[in-house]
Formats: structure tokens, C-alpha cells, sequence
DNA sequence: CCTACCATGTAAGACGTTACATGATTGG
DNA sequence: CCAATCATGTAACGTCTTACATGGTAGG
């Protein structure tokens, strides 16, 4: 559902080959809204097919040819309904909070590894972000460049503003995800579950 | 991958037919890991199949039957794999943070009615959350009940602060969206948009 | 010539949503 | 007898994952 507003949102910067898109999807808001090429490229023949988008046959070479992709008035509607208009919100499938609630049947190590296991997973998309979000403040991002580049002056720190927006909701989500396992590995403490010291938060 | 363990989690306490697991799912994990009943038939059938559960047939009045289903060894050492095993974390997805990534495009009044309605869909979560915490430290939750009648004594204050620490999760996660769009209508007051007073946090 | 990168997908299957569909029994 | 609840699904569709599949071009 989201896949064709993070595309339109790339795709409204300027015309863009699908690779390309790609290659920037992953550099941006695939930080996001992960995708793979897989999803991509259907995707794009969709939006295509449905009129939000439109393709002008690049030659390539001898042979080869690229499809450069532009956004219709029609997507340019659809993109401004989707962001403006209200989010649906998913239910709730919270496969960790859903293993903690039955970890009275885990090992005393397989328990004390999951919590650490989900601190080290956290930790890692925690850096990412962070450091995504330092290149957002220093506006060196590629496709937040080309963004500004088209974008009047007097909007661009609102731009910037929302990019951080964005990325400053999963680092909250990433820190609190790692202060619940923390919790949960003084729970085991207090448990008295062994290998307290063995574990380095 | 998690509905499968969710329901051996709650067939562990005893045999129990669809219905009976549909109606204590949705009272009980369905508060982590939310399933509908179109998803729980077909489950139980393929678990079924793969020798995870077994059924017994039982009469119901003179026409109607019902199946009672209960584990097998196999499903006890798939839910135990599950538990000890290691989480597989889903990648990036995140509709929210998409959005606010590109709220320059929308109006101010869309741009604050998306960030209120976040702030009223987290707090109804955490309502139900918080009650249900509340309701498993009173142990009083028909599942906990059942499932604490069929643990040794010893073993009971762990299956609670289990049960705590899942819940905790899904608590500090609303506690963490809420606070994130809070920010974010702060945000659209230093930014200068219209409609300050008019939304009441 | 060969490697890295450009360029574009298909296919199968798991998982989830929404809507539809049917009938039995029990208690008032 | 009628409503609530017991009891069990199917069908169609959309999304996402994983793996596979193919070929072109540009630079060293």
C-alpha cells in the first residue's frame, strides 16, 4: 500500500529509470519502507497500467533500452490524497513481545540470547538511523540534494525538518526496544537465571 | 510464521476446539499478535496435517460435531524449537514515519490531523495494554488462570513477569509513538502552521 | 576479454485481509 | 420460536519473500 507513495515521492524529484529508482529507493526512504527490485519493477508496471505514471523507451547502447518513468497529473492527485489523507493503521504483530510472553519455556541461555540477540538487532538499525539522520542534518544525502535542488528556498528547511521527523520516530522505537530487552535481562537477574555476568550490555 | 506458536502456546494448557481457541486468542495473545478466525481454521487444519496437533471428533447435540484439538510430541518440540530458537526480525515498514518523512506536501490542517490521529491511535493501545497488565498482575486474565492451574507453584511468579514483560513491549512502543507525535505538533508550531490551539494534546 | 555495473524482470509460495457462507444448539 | 452463541469454514485478492533468470554495456 505504500510501496507506489515512497516510489511517487522518489519519482516526483525528477524522471527516473526503474534501476535507478532502485538503486535510490534503497539509498532513502528504503529506510523506511524496506522494498526489493522484485517488488519494485511490477510495482512501477502497475502504477504504470493504472495511469499514475508514465514510461518514455530510452535507447541504451546498440540494443539496450531503459524506461524512464515520470509522474502523471493522475499521480500527482493520488500521491497528495495519500498524503494528506489518513493513515490506515495496521494490527498489532508483535513477534517479540509474543516470544517474551512465553519465555517460561525457555532455556535460562536461549532466553538470556534473545534479549540479547534483539539489543544487538536493535542496536545495529539504531546506528543506521542515527547516522542516516546526521547526513539528513548536513544535507548531503543524494536524493535529499536532488529534492532541495528542486525545491523553492523558503521550503526547503520544512523539507529537511520532516526528513528528520521521519527517521527520529524509529530511533525513539529502536531505543525503547532496546531498553525493554534491557529490562528484561535484569528481570532474568532477578529471576535468578544464571550467566547474569556472561551477557555484556 | 507466529500464529502457528501462538496457538500451541494456547492449546498447551489443554485440549481445546477452534472455536474455544478462536474466542481465548483474541482475549488473551491476540492482544500481541492478532489473528482473525478465516486465519485460525485454515492454521489449525495445516498444523493438523503437518502432525503438529491432533483432533478428536466429538458429538455436539445429534447433528453437529466439534473438533477437539491437543499436541502432539511433535508440536511440543516445534514450540520448544520456537521459543529457543533464535527471532527472525521483518525488515523496515513503517507507514508512519514514511508519511511524516514527505509531510511537506500536505496541508497544514492534513499535517496536523495525521499527527492527532497517531496520538489517538497509540493512546487507545495503550489503554487496552495497560489494562491487560493490569489484569495479568491481578491474574485474573481466563487464560493466565488457566494456564497458572496447570503450572507447579514454583513456577508461577515466572509465567507472570513473562506475561508483564510482553506487555511492557507493546507499552513502551505506544508510549514512544506518542511522545514522537507530540514532538511532531511542536514541530508545526515552530514551523508557523496555522491551527496551534485548536488541537488539544 | 572480463568484471562490474546497468537494466529488467518471472515464479512460487507464505502470509494476511475482507467478505461471504452455512448451519446447529441452547436458553429464555 | 427466536436470538445469541456455538461451530466451521471458503474464496478472492493483495502484499511480501525468496529464489531464480537473462542479457547489455563500459572501462580497464
Amino acid at each position: 500500500m505504500s510501496l507506489r507513495y515512497a516510489l511517487l515521492a522518489l519519482l516526483r524529484v525528477g524522471p527516473q529509470s526503474g534501476y535507478e529508482l532502485q538503486k535510490k529507493f534503497d539509498a532513502s526512504v528504503g529506510h523506511l519502507w524496506h522494498a526489493p527490485d522484485s517488488q519494485i519493477y511490477p510495482e512501477l508496471r502497475k502504477m504504470e497500467a493504472e495511469g499514475l505514471i508514465e514510461a518514455e523507451e530510452q535507447a541504451r547502447g546498440e540494443r539496450g533500452t531503459r524506461r524512464m518513468y515520470h509522474v502523471t497529473p493522475a499521480g500527482e492527485r493520488d500521491y497528495s490524497a495519500w498524503v494528506n489523507g489518513p493513515l490506515s493503521y495496521a494490527r498489532v504483530r508483535e513477534p517479540a513481545s509474543l516470544k517474551a510472553a512465553y519465555l517460561e519455556g525457555a532455556t535460562p541461555e536461549a532466553a538470556r540470547a534473545f534479549l540479547a540477540q534483539h539489543i544487538a538487532h536493535w542496536r545495529g538499525e539504531l546506528a543506521q538511523w542515527e547516522a542516516e539522520l546526521a547526513r539528513v542534518d548536513a544535507r548531503v544525502t543524494p536524493m535529499l540534494v536532488d529534492r532541495l535542488a528542486v525545491t523553492p528556498e523558503d521550503d526547503r528547511d520544512r523539507v529537511v525538518a520532516f526528513k528528520r521527523l521521519g527517521y527520529e520516530n524509529l530511533v525513539g522505537r529502536a531505543r525503547a526496544e532496546i531498553a525493554w530487552a534491557e529490562r528484561g535481562l535484569r528481570l532474568l537477574d532477578e529471576l535468578g537465571y544464571p550467566g547474569a555476568a556472561s551477557v555484556d550490555i
